[in-house]
DNA sequence: CATGAATGAGAATTCATTCAT
DNA sequence: AATGAATGAATTCTCATTCAT
């Protein structure tokens, strides 16, 4: 019965989100307005909020888009140590280009609100998702033979994360050739690999 | 002719800074009003922005003096490494204490304003004092045959405030326990030992 | 050249007529949104429209129709007193049931709209009509020597519509039972009597 | 502490209850803003807020000081009967100034939010306050022999205030002259002298 | 005839900052 | 110096009504 079907109105959505992607990653969350969202995608007010209820709405439908995507790929058809290094890798890329997404305001998002319940919920599930991820596949890595860690993966995983998050904050805020990204990572993988112990030779860096 | 004025002009201002302190960790940066501190202080607006012209110069005379008294102090008497140990224990436990510290305050204010020029200066300031210290301190430590870094000085340094960063980050978000902070930073110093090499035997850990 | 039309036409009136009241009923004139109308009926805004101009157009042709179909009848086969103790006691039934009624909306409608123009209009024909109505059955009685009013007719009927209409008010405020609806009936008819002095004897409450 | 005063606050409030008086009057209830009563009364938003949060928190500061003034006051030099006489007339006269008064306010505030929990409270205690005002007037009469009521004296109240009301409201809507109220009220003091049955003799109507 | 997405004016509310006293 | 009432721009959100399809 609808006239404009499911398409016309994803593609209302992408439209609105798109305009709200760019806004977010210039003013930051808060800073960010509905009206900059309305005037950028040259929409009305009742028009933005027939699709979504408040800027908050936005932001969660705009994260859920982008992570979703994004979901930590590890590539299968390797050995376990030569995809986490591409994992690494991929890590790397990202952090680079920490200043076009969204990454900044979702951290400005976590920490303002780390004490409101609803958002708690949604940093919780991230976290055990990304600490999943990357504990499960590692984990297979160790299952299968090819990877002996000298530490407990437990404490190694919640390692990379904690790190990870700081290299993207100290890369949004002081840049990343400031920080010598290229060569920590240089220097991450050492560690990596005498915490993992692949046994492998020769192979990847 | 205004004869008390420097001492009460300061005490003004520290009770005012007091108040200011609880209301920005309570609340955060942008959520925290002028209102919550003219009231918390009971003081009238005017009385406030006699000292401070605005929120963010509140904030920035808080950071100031919390900083500076707070200058990461290594301790002299023992050997370096020795001195780096107690300096990671003294870490630890600013960060297991970080939600009743400014530091979310702080992260909202730099992530939200990493754009903005004036705030840049700050950023860039406190990044370098840091590095500066944290550098010099490890430096000397090599000059005096105490450390033979398997690593570029420079490049662990950037690593280690990363690192640090992260393990801020993860605590005010996610909490110290569930990411095993202790277990962590043990691992960490493993770390470190391996990057630094210091000569001696037998003590630190 | 339309065929099913003016059935048709009438059909989806009544239909939308029938969402409409339980509206009003419901919210109340004001607070009812033509969406509620649209959506409770299973129509497009479109094709609400398309029948009625806007929300004052709905309720009007709703009050219409009931007012129309209940105008005040009275009983043609009895004496006059007996008619008008009838007729009493289909207004009590009525300020019981006023709750799911329109005519809290129409009060509501007429208050706050009784400066305007157009409001006005109707609210003096439908007072003529119903003064009229209940004015000439009385005085038929009167005619006919049933009825030896000891007040001026006029006044009587004038009197009786505004006690009606507080009831009303009363029952739809403060709830019949709270006001002892049934015991006032008892005393107004007593009232009646003795101001219209029906020249019967006997009969009726 | 305060530099301006009770006093001068006082006076503030008034100048914006005087205003938002004829905004409600003038408008009505609902159709009433409270950018109407800033506008009105030459003060900013941020100027009317500080006294009062929103447009329901000034119509009932209005409505208790309105209403606290003019509290029903039985003349107490008199007997009972002509004392109620007076009040009576003292009623007629604010029902003929009814268009210049809150009372239509009132009623659409009534009706409109009868189901609302919070006015449910103010609307029950009104009610009861001008019930029992009635009632304990006229009940000293009966124990003082001055009055031989020839019904429920409970009836008889409930019956008064609905009809009041009744008049009220038919006076808003028609005016007092179309619905004949100087007339109507000659005719309810009959009623109510062979309701209440007062002793004297000769003196007042 | 019918649709329902889109419009946009309007209402409420907040809060950093000023300034008359 | 100190006060705190007042300002008003900025923001969020709603809903009757229209109009391209």
């Amino acid at each position: 019965m609808p006239k404009i079907t499911q398409q016309k109105k994803e593609a209302v959505r992408m439209d609105i989100l798109n305009t709200a992607r760019n806004v977010f990653i210039e003013k930051g969350y808060e800073a960010a307005s509905m009206s900059d969202i309305v005037t950028g995608s040259n929409r009305s007010f009742g028009g933005v909020y027939l699709y979504y209820s408040n800027k908050e709405d936005v932001f969660l439908d705009l994260l859920r888009r982008e992570y979703n995507n994004m979901a930590l790929n590890f590539a299968s058809n390797n050995s376990t140590w030569s995809a986490f290094v591409q994992f690494m890798k991929e890590q790397e890329k990202r952090i680079r280009e920490v200043d076009a997404s969204l990454a900044p305001c979702l951290y400005e998002y976590f920490i303002a609100g780390r004490r409101k319940e609803e958002r708690r919920k949604l940093i919780d599930e991230r976290y055990e998702a990304v600490y999943n991820n990357i504990f499960t596949f590692l984990n297979n890595g160790v299952q299968r033979g090819e990877l002996y860690p000298s530490q407990p993966l437990e404490t190694f995983v919640h390692w990379l994360i904690s790190l990870l998050d700081g290299l993207f904050l100290e890369s949004m805020i002081n840049g990343f050739e400031n920080i010598q990204l290229a060569k920590q990572f240089e220097f991450i993988l050492t560690v990596c690999r005498s915490a993992l112990m692949p046994s492998e030779m020769g192979e990847s860096q």
